[in-house]
DNA sequence: CAACATAGTGAATGATATACACAATGAAGA
DNA sequence: TCTTCATTGTGTATATCATTCACTATGTTG
């Protein structure tokens, strides 16, 4: 994985190029913190999305997982069925609609989701616990403006 | 790929747990918009990395890269391959080490990266371009003051 | 020169992701 | 009902990124 943070010597240090890098290391580094932590739990990135997923919308058919993460159906069978065979979730039809199937978690999978809520609220007061409310919510303000921004590039980005 | 990022109706507006949220949808999106601009260039993320990094350093050998980057020597033959493969680079003998090759960017590359270096600036000024500079400081240092935590978290989670 | 270390690659494997084709099922209309 | 069309999931094939292990070629050191 890329690690080049780069601060170059000739850019200022207040700059939004240096306000970019921050971010990317901040990304980078969140993402290695995270992948340690499902790893622990015998997970992979884009299994414990869909742990993830389970976890806050309970039983869910494969196509929906494909809408909610974005990628194509063949993706998600491949994903369930690898986190079938770790008994992390079971697939059960649909009571209704016998296409379809419900994806939900087992207890073991549902232990292991409730660890990763447990780990997030965590990581979150590691992360961001020390700061004042007015500091905290001065960061969210610049950063919901960011956001917001960000997303109107990335449409126009996508949508071209 | 991932793209869960709930804001529970029970979490308060402004709290660890909205920060981290938020900056995980960041890092999301940025990470979309970079992959979308390195594909128009011909580039994935990881064969990016390494023209970015050979653009910053200027000619390699594959074992630096291999640091520079945290993945293994193995890799970095293979996405060299796929460089070379594209024009991108070439590789050459080491002028003093027999056993190593030194990677350079070939005309097309370098072109490819400068307009990396642009879109990076143009990113950039995108981002954070419209913040005052008093708004940026703060910015700047509460994210700092969250990189530094961070980076003690990871060295933990990654040491132990 | 012998012993060890380093640089790069072949072979095998795993995880993520895609596109295309297809069977089974559902839904809507004639 | 029966035909048509859409939807759900999966088999097959492929691409990319990444690892481990084994190996050759070369450098370095005692």
């Amino acid at each position: 994985m890329n690690d080049i943070h780069n601060e170059e010597a000739s850019e200022e240090s207040v700059s939004p190029e240096a306000a970019l890098g921050r971010v990317m290391e901040l990304s980078f580094l969140m993402a290695a913190d995270m992948d340690a932590g499902q790893a622990k739990l015998g997970l992979t990135r884009a299994r414990a999305t869909i742990m993830w997923q389970l976890h806050h919308s309970g039983p869910t058919t494969q196509r929906a997982l494909s809408d909610a993460l974005k990628v194509t159906p063949r993706n998600i069978t491949g994903l369930v069925d690898a986190l079938e065979g770790g008994n992390f979730v079971v697939r059960t039809p649909h009571p209704t609609d016998r296409r379809a199937i419900l994806v939900k978690l087992t207890d073991h999978g549902a232990q292991t989701a409730a660890s990763m809520e447990t780990g997030w609220h965590e990581f979150a007061g590691q992360l961001f616990g020390h700061l004042s409310g007015a500091e905290l919510e001065a960061f969210l303000g610049t950063l919901d403006g960011v956001l917001e921004r960000l997303r109107t590039v990335v449409a126009r980005s996508l949508g071209a």
